[in-house]
DNA sequence: TATTGTTATACTCTATAACTATA
DNA sequence: TATAGTTATAGAGTATAACAATA
């Protein structure tokens, strides 16, 4: 092995996001909707109704990709569009029940199958996961443009 | 912490995780290339050439999605059809030089972005996901088809 | 007949450019 | 003119079903 005595080896820890990273994509078989969509509607869940340019933004896709992507939320039952009182050109975007319920479903789904491969780690390895979460979290906080962190560590898309 | 009781708490792994997910998605911003792209030269590299439809196999798309695959990054001399000796209807899948090349590239750039959030961490926080590391490797070595850890750990290609 | 791969077709998802409606 | 969103068009990427070639 070449892990040594540097600080942290980038490329041990770029290997080791890169084969999570695949791993995690392939935990929902069941769940026909895409990345962006469930992350769309967690937003939309955790932060309330929304501008559609705003979601743009936050999922760093084009406004047309967002007015596709709404489009067809739309067509499901996952959200709604509702209009500005003000502003005749805003669509605001809100989460629907059926978008709801299925951030429910598809949150239990992972949360059991991940629960089921943390049953395979040994204690100590499940430990050190655990005790790494906050710290992932706040990696995890990047914002979509730039490369900062975000303040707060909370999901919450603050703005 | 939650490190006593009930063990793992199900939802803050699964958030963490999907918070983590969206980060890394976001992180390739200069790279033109699909997340199953990388995943396939990835593998043609550390493994080696392979059948069409064994390629398929690991990265858990159909045959002809496969099939489509290779033809765009042969396309891209990034990879390259070869013949099967002694079976005729065998297509074996190379890796070419324009590929080993993007992987290097993006690799580069993926763990320089990396180590840049990492240095926005605090050394306890930085410490806490380095000791994760082999956990989190472990964890993602998870097969494609079934719901079982792979028995060895290291898929450790590096250089 | 079985296996390996491709072609045909359709849908999601994304981007850029052009357009409409409102401010 | 500027802003918010949509439509038009093109391409990647995926799936299922039908097909061709080889074993």
């Amino acid at each position: 092995m070449t892990s040594g005595g540097t600080d942290s080896d980038p490329y041990l820890l770029v290997n080791t996001f890169e084969r999570l990273f695949a791993m995690l994509r392939r935990i929902h078989p069941d769940q026909h909707i895409s990345l962006t969509a469930a992350s769309t509607l967690h937003t939309l869940e955790t932060g309330g109704p929304r501008r559609l340019s705003e979601l743009a933004v936050a999922e760093g896709v084009t406004q047309p990709a967002m007015t596709q992507l709404v489009s067809r939320l739309e067509r499901d039952s996952l959200a709604q569009r509702c209009a500005h009182p003000g502003d005749g050109r805003v669509v605001v975007v809100r989460l629907a029940d059926g978008g709801r319920e299925l951030l429910r479903a598809r949150r239990e789904a992972r949360a059991a199958r991940l629960v089921e491969l943390m049953g395979a780690l040994a204690a100590d390895e499940r430990a050190a996961v655990m005790a790494a979460l906050p710290a992932l979290d706040r990696l995890a906080a990047v914002r979509a443009g730039d490369g900062r962190l975000a303040a707060a560590a909370s999901s919450a898309p603050d703005r």
